[in-house]
RNA sequence: UGAGGGUUGGUGCAGCGGCAGCACGACGGGUUCUGACCCCGUUAACCAAGGUUCGAAUCCUUGACCCUCAGCCA
């Protein structure tokens, strides 16, 4: 079982997270004394996007591992391609690890801190005869890499003498050539099975302004050279990552063994996909920009800041990523999973409330015209601890429309014509005139208290088949509500020949003249609390004025009604 | 037709030569001032075929199917 119950001590999650295979790699190594039993992993995201649920898994592994076996995890931003990295998303990248809950200490680090090293690495490679400038265009250079299954052939500047190599690599660095020129390539060979291998580039020129050395540079090594090299020099044991890098651990290898500097251990897993989402970076970038949402942090977005503002907890996230395991085989994980691990922490934590969603008007014929009485709610029934409060009642209230029935079916325990049913925490009331107006829409119900009930016990033993939420018409104070579905229709939405035309059109619906408890009044931006009967909702975090909240969904509660209804409707 | 990976209930993950288990879901029941939570129960799987072994999800062989790779992205 998860120690996540225990808030934000990630320190007292007992050795939390099931077996994995790289568990299992990280004890054989310290059984063996691999790294002298040290772990040390690293999250190395490239700051072009934002984070999303499925970083989170690479996340926790990452920080979870380095917790659990005493070690550290290195935040690294990998900062190579000055063209697609901004600083906007460095910040956000921190904001959203500091949000999950995790610390990488002071073990902040860019790619883009080594440049000179990683330069110096690459001459040594030249002059080891190891690498050569190409001078080749991109077209020709895809032209001799051969195909799958036929190799390719030399690059007719493959055997440029190293001193001509030093030259024109210098050259490059100073800007003396131009984009696309050349490009400084490991000479391996061409006719590797693994196309990775087939002579890959290690640097190419950019004359662009990066984010963080400015123009000191026009050339920038690629992935596969300076990830391993970033590794090395930050002394990583276990460098995980996804894997359709797979391919690529050859040359991770070759690099590392070539320049014979410190070795880590490249493992892969598999990515998360999850169901009725997507999430790629380039078609969540499309998702915000063709303005199918209204930002990063749409509260239907995947990304962190979208499910934060939707109202997810980092523990919750947590303990999703926990409970779905690693492995290397590529899955679909249900997106009930996450909307049971919401519920769950929510439950715990939430405040219940009441709302009123779609209100129909209700007039307790037999109480008194004047009155208002408070009538004392419970905050949590599961916490004790967090108290009770006053709830104003009085003669003309709201219920939800969808808990009163005219002609009900015979599994419908709530609200019809002479029916008797509680008010939560009020009394007993029976439906006594059904009013409709001139289209024969019911638009207020007409009903009768027994004063014996008050606080919703019968004297007299009797029972009802429902209680219902309730708000008294006079005290409620009006909101705005947003009901949330997936953002696809389609459980594989990336599998469709266009994802776009997949897309939910009924993903949100908007609610106004929704009528809330007046507790709620003031209620600060980001609560969450459990409007009861109906789900958990959150304060919208951008959304809000004073005194006018804006609520989310952020997940519905298990409805057996629904099934049963779904079920007499088939 | 190349190389690297993968395949266990509906879903996800364990099990690593000795009774196939956990979670979610689904279904049934109990409880209930939330048709929630909680509790109890049921359901349902080792890709296939050979081989090794007293014994195979696990080791070997062959095959099927799925994923990744031909960026000067990561």
């Amino acid at each position: 079982m998860s120690g996540s119950s225990t808030g934000n001590n990630l320190e007292n999650r007992i050795p939390s997270a099931p077996p994995n295979f790289i568990r299992h790699i990280i004890e054989e190594d310290t059984r063996t004394g691999k790294y002298d039993g040290r772990v040390i992993t690293r999250f190395p995201p490239e700051p072009n996007g934002y984070l999303h649920i499925g970083h989170a898994k690479s996340i926790c592994l990452n920080f979870g591992l380095s917790i659990d076996y005493h070690g550290d995890c290195h935040l690294r931003f990998d900062d190579t391609n000055p063209e697609k990295e901004e600083v906007e998303y460095v910040e956000s990248i921190k904001a959203d690890v500091r949000w999950l809950g995790f610390d990488w200490k002071d073990h902040r680090y860019f790619t883009s801190d080594y440049f000179d090293r990683l330069y110096d690495y690459a001459v040594r490679l030249i002059r080891m005869g190891k690498a050569y400038v190409d001078s080749l265009s991109a077209e020709d250079i895809r032209r001799y890499r051969g195909t799958l299954t036929e190799p390719g052939k030399d690059s007719p500047f493959r055997n440029r003498s190293v001193d001509e190599n030093l030259a024109l690599f210098q050259k490059m660095k100073e800007g003396g050539l131009d984009e696309g020129e050349c490009v400084l390539r490991a000479k391996i060979d061409m006719a590797a099975p693994n196309m990775v291998m087939r002579d890959p580039a290690l640097y190419r020129i950019r004359k662009a302004h990066h984010h963080r050395t400015g123009d000191k540079w026009c050339i920038y090594p690629m992935y596969d050279f300076a990830h391993c090299l970033s590794d090395s020099i930050e002394g990583i044991t276990h460098s995980i990552c996804t894997l359709e890098f797979e391919n690529n651990r050859e040359l991770y290898d070759w690099i590392l063994d070539t320049l014979k500097v410190y070795h880590p251990r490249q493992i892969e897993f598999a990515r998360l996909n999850l169901s009725y989402t997507v999430l790629s970076k380039r078609k969540l970038i499309e998702l915000v920009t063709g303005g199918h949402v209204t930002g990063w942090d749409d509260p239907r977005m995947p990304t962190l800041s979208g499910l934060r503002r939707r109202g997810y907890t980092p523990e919750s996230i947590r303990n999703f990523c926990d409970r779905i395991g690693v492995a290397k085989r590529d899955s679909m994980v249900d997106l009930g999973l996450l909307e049971y691990v919401i519920r769950e922490d929510l439950n715990k934590k939430a405040h219940r409330v009441m709302a009123v969603l779609n209100p129909l008007r209700v007039v307790i014929e037999n109480y008194p015209e004047d009155q208002a009485e408070m009538l004392t709610a419970v905050n949590n029934p599961e916490d004790p601890d967090m108290g009770a409060r006053q709830l104003p009642f009085s003669r003309v209230l709201y219920i939800e429309r969808d808990d009163f029935m005219e002609n009900p079916p015979k599994k419908f325990f709530r609200l019809s014509p002479g029916r008797e049913v509680r008010l939560r925490y009020a009394y007993f009331i029976t439906c006594t005139e059904v009013i409709k107006n001139e289209t024969g829409e019911v638009v207020e119900l007409r009903c009768s208290y027994d004063p014996a009930t008050r606080g919703g016990d019968a004297p007299d033993g009797r029972k009802v088949k429902a209680t219902l939420h309730w708000v008294s018409a006079a005290h409620a104070i009006d909101a705005q509500v947003r009901l949330y579905e997936t953002l696809f229709s389609v459980e594989n939405p990336a599998a469709a020949e266009d994802f776009k035309a997949v897309l939910n059109a009924g993903s949100v619906q908007t609610l106004t003249g929704c009528k809330v408890e007046p507790s709620l009044a003031d209620a600060p931006p980001g609560f969450s609390c459990q409007f009861e009967r109906l789900g958990y909702f959150c304060v919208d975090i951008r959304d809000c004025v004073p005194g006018r909240p804006v609520f989310n969904r952020v997940v519905t509660l298990k409805d057996m009604w629904v099934k049963i209804k779904d079920q007499h409707q088939k």
